[in-house]
DNA sequence: TGGCTCATTATGTCTATACTTATTCTCGAG
DNA sequence: CTCGAGAATAAGTATAGACATAATGAGCCA
C-alpha cells in the first residue's frame, strides 16, 4: 500500500468509493479544495490524483462542472507496441526474419488512399519474421521510395520494421486492428490454411516530407494480442 | 500552438528535438534543472512535459540515470473500450439488441482456467447487438451465477454489457484481442460464412467477491478498431 | 421570450521550495 | 581486484500560493 497522502493513496481511495458506491455513477463528487482538506494534503496531489482516474476514463472533470462518475464510463485499454524483433526476444525466443520481396510497383487503391499517395510506383516490401524459426507475423509493406530509396536502403538483414523505428522516429500516424482471412500468399508463408483467421494490425506514418509507409502486420494463426486495462 | 512556458510547449519542443536529430535514440537529454533554465520556466513544468513524454513511451526516465531517447521506443496504442450501444451509437447508427441464450451450463475449460472458475454451472448468455439492423457483435458471455443470479437480473432487454457497467463497475480484469474463424453459431447470427474472419475481444472480470465474467464479443466481418497513437 | 454580459466557480496550470528515493559512482578496505 | 559502504545525483513527489480558463448561471435589457 502506499502511504497516506501521497497522489496513489488518493486515488486508490477515490477507487475505493467508486466501487463501494459511495460515489455513484453519474454522481457529482466533492471538489478538490474539499478532498485535499478532508485528506490533510494539497489541492495540487489531489489533482494530481484525479486527474490519472480522468485519463483512465474512470472520471470525467470539466471546468466549473466539477468532477464526475460516468454514467458509462470509456475505458482505455493501451497496448504496447514494440518493434517486432523485440517482441518476439519479450516472449523468450528467437527471432528470425526473411525478405521475400522488395520491387517497384503501383500500389492498390486502399494503401493509394490510407496514405493520400499522389504518386505511381511505389516500394513494396514482404517480409517475414520468425520465433524459434516457426512462422510469427508477415510485414507487407509500401514505402515512400523517395524517402526511403531502394540503392540506399537495404532490408536484406535489418527489417524494415526496425530500420523505420530507427531512422525515422516519432512521426505521427495511425493504427488499426482487424482480423482477415488469409489470401494464398499470406498461408504459404505463414504455413496455415488460406481462409484462416488472421490477426493484422494496419498502420499508415507520415512525416511533415510526406507519407513514409502502409504497412500490414498479419499474425500468424491463434495469436493474441494482451492490453492493459 | 501553445504559449511558450507551458507543459504542452515543453513536450512539443522536445518532441521537435527528438524527431530533428537534436536528441537523437540512446543519447541522454538534458536534466529537469538545466531544461527549466533553459526556457525560463520551473522544473515542476519541465516533468510534466517529460513525464508525459515517458507516459507514452517517447522517453526513458531513471532516477539518478538521467533522461535519454530510448533506442528502439515502445509506443503505447490505446483503444476506447465503451459499452457496445455507445459503440454504435457513436457511429451514427441504431443500436438492436437480441438476448440468444440464458441458462445454466458447464464453462468449457478455456473459460474455467480464464477465470479461476472452481464451481460448477455458470451462467451462460448469448446475444446479438445490431447496428442498424445488422449484425454487428455477438456477446457470448459467462458469468458467476453467485453475482449475478438469473431469478434477479434479466437480459431480456438490457444487455449484460451494459448491466455490468453500471451495476458492477471498475473491477479489474485483463483483455484481449484475436482473430479467430467463425463456428456454426457465430455464422447463423452474425450472417456471414462458416469460417469468416471475426476479429474477437476476450475479457475476464473479477471483483473482490470472486470472478464475475468471461465475454468473447466477436464482430463481424470487415470490422476495424481504430486505436490512438 | 430571447439573447447578451458579467460574475462565479471548479478545474487547469505555473512557481518556488523542500524533501524523498532509486540509482549510480567513488573510494577505501580486504 | 573485487566488494561494499557511503556520497552524489536526477527524477519523483508534496506544498502553498497564485493566476488562467472554461463552463455555468444570474441578471439585465430589448
Amino acid at each position: 500500500m502506499e502511504r497516506p497522502g501521497t497522489w496513489q493513496a488518493i486515488r486508490a481511495e477515490a477507487l475505493r468509493r467508486m466501487r463501494a458506491g459511495d460515489w455513484p455513477p453519474g454522481e457529482r463528487i466533492p471538489d478538490e479544495a474539499e478532498l485535499a482538506a478532508e485528506f490533510g494534503c494539497a489541492r495540487a496531489t489531489v489533482n494530481r490524483a484525479l486527474r490519472d482516474l480522468a485519463e483512465a476514463g474512470l472520471l470525467e472533470r470539466k471546468r466549473k462542472g466539477g468532477t464526475r462518475v460516468p454514467l458509462t464510463p470509456v475505458r482505455k485499454a493501451t497496448f504496447e507496441i514494440a518493434i517486432i524483433r523485440r517482441d518476439v526476444e519479450g516472449r523468450g525466443q528467437r527471432h528470425g526474419y526473411r525478405l521475400i520481396e522488395d520491387a517497384l510497383r503501383p500500389p492498390p487503391e486502399a494503401v493509394r488512399t490510407a496514405l493520400g499517395w499522389e504518386g505511381g510506383a511505389m516500394r513494396h516490401v514482404t517480409a517475414l519474421h520468425l520465433a524459434d524459426d516457426r512462422p510469427f507475423v508477415l510485414e507487407d509493406r509500401w514505402l515512400n521510395p523517395a524517402l526511403v530509396p531502394a540503392d540506399r536502403v537495404r532490408f536484406e538483414t535489418v527489417s524494415a520494421n526496425e530500420w523505420l523505428v530507427r531512422n525515422i522516429p516519432y512521426s505521427s500516424g495511425d493504427i488499426g486492428f482487424l482480423a482477415r482471412p488469409a489470401d494464398a500468399s499470406a498461408a504459404r508463408w505463414l504455413g496455415c490454411d488460406a481462409g484462416a483467421a488472421l490477426l493484422a494490425i494496419e498502420r499508415t506514418t507520415r512525416s511533415e516530407a510526406g507519407p513514409i509507409t502502409f504497412v500490414r502486420l498479419s499474425y500468424a494463426p491463434g495469436h493474441r494480442m494482451e492490453a492493459m486495462l
